[in-house]
DNA sequence: CAGCGCAAGTGGTCGGACCAATGTGAGCAC
DNA sequence: GTGCTCACATTGGTCCGACCACTTGCGCTG
């Protein structure tokens, strides 16, 4: 089995392969912006791949607003920085300390937290008591239930995390807020595509899961937490979690150096 | 009419065109969650169009995390509300209410606002007197200075919108956060897609340039403004901008039905 | 030297072909 | 009748070769 040339199973499509090989090349700045790429006839030569595979890989670039596609002209590049997407960072990472993009990002998650809190309580207080039969709250119940379930069960982070996500997909669905979600989609697949990250944020998962409980009996009316304390337990998960990626990365600092020779 | 059978000019690629048409098919329920989509033959066959064509629509789709393909299966649909991305905003004006999304997304920004200030009040301590004649910072006077003459020359709301995404780019840039940055991004294509909101942002726009003065002071070291009245102004003129918004909507109303010559 | 035009190169679209993975149903064994 | 197997039709993934419209730049013409 080891020994197959070609293992045809869990492979990645040629496509897949083929982006993530020429996104990396434009974020490292083998290809820096305002520069041409070489033709689709070139790469898929290069590349050893039809043109209409390569093509398809640029395409994805083109949306994901790296890449320019002019006509005649050829695929140009753009700033990232300019006009990138929270998509890239699980990518950056590979080439920018992941400590300061990590605790960037949590910083982040926690305001937009603090935005999620306010308009659900704001759509508790209007419901009124009728609430807390509503569907959407027995969801989120739902939810945080199969948390524990899995912190109980010792499962995996990779697992916990998924877990974690749907309950905060659960929150932001309360809040009604269709932009508030659609800003939290991206956020949730970084943290999912961010593997480092996502372990150092649930190497305590019992820790979560209390905060999330609290988080519940607020909404149904409690007074035992409010949203100040809830927020300010959550900077400081984060700040753990942080300080947690920070060992992983010194323990494996000596090889894991981006490759950046000049 | 026009003798040309085909207008080559002025015409988005057909590629754009299907992928727009797939992507509202499943936005406004046509092809719900959990379904499966015809598959590319069909599809090709149904739309006039090659596979080929079809077939780069639908990898947009996926890539954009409205779709999963499964070989032998199909294509089947994804909970855009669990897995789009901010991106999907301007499309979505067509299905919902324009005026609470973008209330929505305003809050949002202005969330990421107060964060960015934050963020630069501390580069500006740290770097201390040394700070004024930093490279970035001029870059922002200068954005500042360009968008005050596109509002003295009274240029229209779309070049505004634009010159003053580039301020809002350097104020980014200054804060020296990626994850920040690519985060702001997104949030500021959607301003540009979205040309409701886009003429509602900028229907004053010389009360927008007074704040980014104002800003601009405070980060030089002005005392005669704060962060928080700034955050407290922002919300202001966003309040009028929603306004503004409601208002050219209850105008078009009777007439926006969207345009769908199947 | 200025201006023009043509040819090479580029992305966009097309048609057809084969492959591997999948789903389905007919037919078999029990 | 029930349950299983296996062949086959369907689907997305990849490849090939071709043509089109457009851009660019070189070389020719004046």
């Amino acid at each position: 089995m080891s020994d197959m040339p070609t293992p045809s199973k869990d492979r990645l499509p040629l496509v897949e392969q083929c982006t993530q090989r020429l996104r990396r090349a434009v974020l490292d700045g083998t290809y820096p912006p305002e520069t041409r790429l070489p033709s689709e006839r070139t790469l898929s030569e290069q590349l050893g791949l039809n043109r209409v595979t390569v093509r398809s890989a640029m395409t994805h670039l083109v949306a994901g607003g790296l890449l320019e596609a002019r006509v005649g002209s050829g695929y140009w590049v753009k700033d990232f920085r300019r006009f990138g997407g929270l998509d890239l960072l699980p990518v950056l990472v590979e080439f920018e300390d992941p400590v300061p993009l990590a605790r960037d990002l949590l910083a982040i998650r926690r305001q937009l937290a603090a935005m999620v809190l306010e308009q659900v309580r704001a759509v508790a207080d209007e419901a009124g008591s009728e609430f807390e039969k509503a569907d959407r709250l027995y969801y989120l119940e739902d939810a945080i239930a199969h948390l524990a379930t899995l912190v109980d069960e010792g499962a995996t982070r990779a697992e916990l995390a998924d877990a974690d996500l749907e309950v905060i997909a659960r929150l932001v669905e309360i809040t009604g807020s269709r932009a508030l979600q659609l800003c939290f989609n991206p956020l949730a697949r970084v943290v999912h595509d961010f593997p480092a990250l996502r372990d150092a944020l649930y190497a305590e998962p019992s820790k979560n899961l209390v905060a999330y409980k609290a988080l519940l009996r607020w909404i149904q009316g409690a007074t035992d937490a409010d949203p100040a304390a809830l927020l300010k337990a959550m900077a400081a998960r984060d700040r753990a979690t942080v300080t947690a990626l920070e060992r992983s990365q010194k323990r494996m600092s000596g090889r894991t150096s981006p490759k950046r020779p000049s």
